[in-house]
DNA sequence: TATTGTTATACTCTATAACTATA
DNA sequence: TATAGTTATAGAGTATAACAATA
């Protein structure tokens, strides 16, 4: 364990070993995911999208006509747990389902007015997050970080699906 | 949109056009920390402990003693959650609360012998799990990010304590 | 037979309000 | 009055199994 000081000299909260977790991977990945969704979320608090459902709309809206399962698997959601998802969406009056006219088992989501109207503020929002992190960074900082975060992901992508052949 | 092909030429699936989630720091942890715990519950598996479990148990190792909400504060836990955190544990046998003398309202947190061969176990598992890790990464890539992922934390925990006050 | 979307279900995680017993 | 732990509760996120309609 550890006394630390705060700024005006007064003894802070004792801050207890997290021994091997302070080198792991994992435990870090989370807790700064976590501190960056904060900030995510008091950015999108006004415009009430979370950001799974930001998501969702930046892919439709950029890729207009993908069938459910399409968007659902590049970000990485399953299927089942899409439904709701998508529910909430259309039931907002953000996006439409369309019956697809070659595979009448599967729909083409794309964005309503509004739902495009709401993206465009929501993207403003987003850039505006992006950039508030960016100052907090600086510029190297956060070009490694988007440049390392995803070699990782490409990493791990191949080994899982070596692992599930 | 961009085609693919994987290794045996074949076309892959098409990959929708990830626009703005692509430089997005939020969207690259959220998506590379699921990647990771995949693995870490893979190494987990046989130990059955989740990662925040696992994260309970080291603190409470390491810092024998402290109270309840100090543990939960530590990992960035709220109290009222950590409840049935701590009851699922101790019902397991793993951890015990001790009733506090100097403070009556409170309880110690320490492991059982049981506890502590579970978590001599897991500290294997984790350390074969960041080995894993380590090796598909390199050093170079790995010590990046565990220097830069901190670097991040400390900064946006600054800024949400400015806000905050 | 396989795939798309769906329902049902269950467990975890997270968040808020309010209670109790101590301080 | 404030704090430590608790209960109750509700909303998300994630996972599996099984079904209908269609391919």
């Amino acid at each position: 364990m550890t006394n630390v000081q705060n700024a005006k000299g007064e003894p802070d909260a004792v801050v207890p070993d997290l021994g091997p977790l302070e080198s792991s991977l994992g435990y870090r990945l989370r807790r700064v995911q976590l501190r960056v969704f904060e900030d995510f979320a008091r950015a999108f608090a006004e415009i009430g999208l979370r950001p799974t459902q930001f998501s969702v709309l930046v892919v439709i809206a950029r890729n207009p006509g993908l069938r459910q399962s399409e968007v659902a698997h590049a970000l990485g959601i399953q299927r089942t747990n899409f439904v709701p998802l998508v529910d909430s969406l259309e039931s907002r009056g953000l996006l439409e389902r369309r019956l697809s006219q070659q595979d009448r088992r599967s729909y083409a989501l794309h964005l309503t007015e509004e739902g495009s109207a709401i993206l465009t503020r929501a993207l403003a929002a987003h850039q505006a997050h992006e950039e508030r992190l960016a100052a907090l960074l600086g510029p190297e900082l956060r070009n490694r970080l988007l440049a390392d975060l995803p070699k990782l992901d490409e990493l791990l992508r191949r080994e899982a699906g070596a692992a599930n052949r």
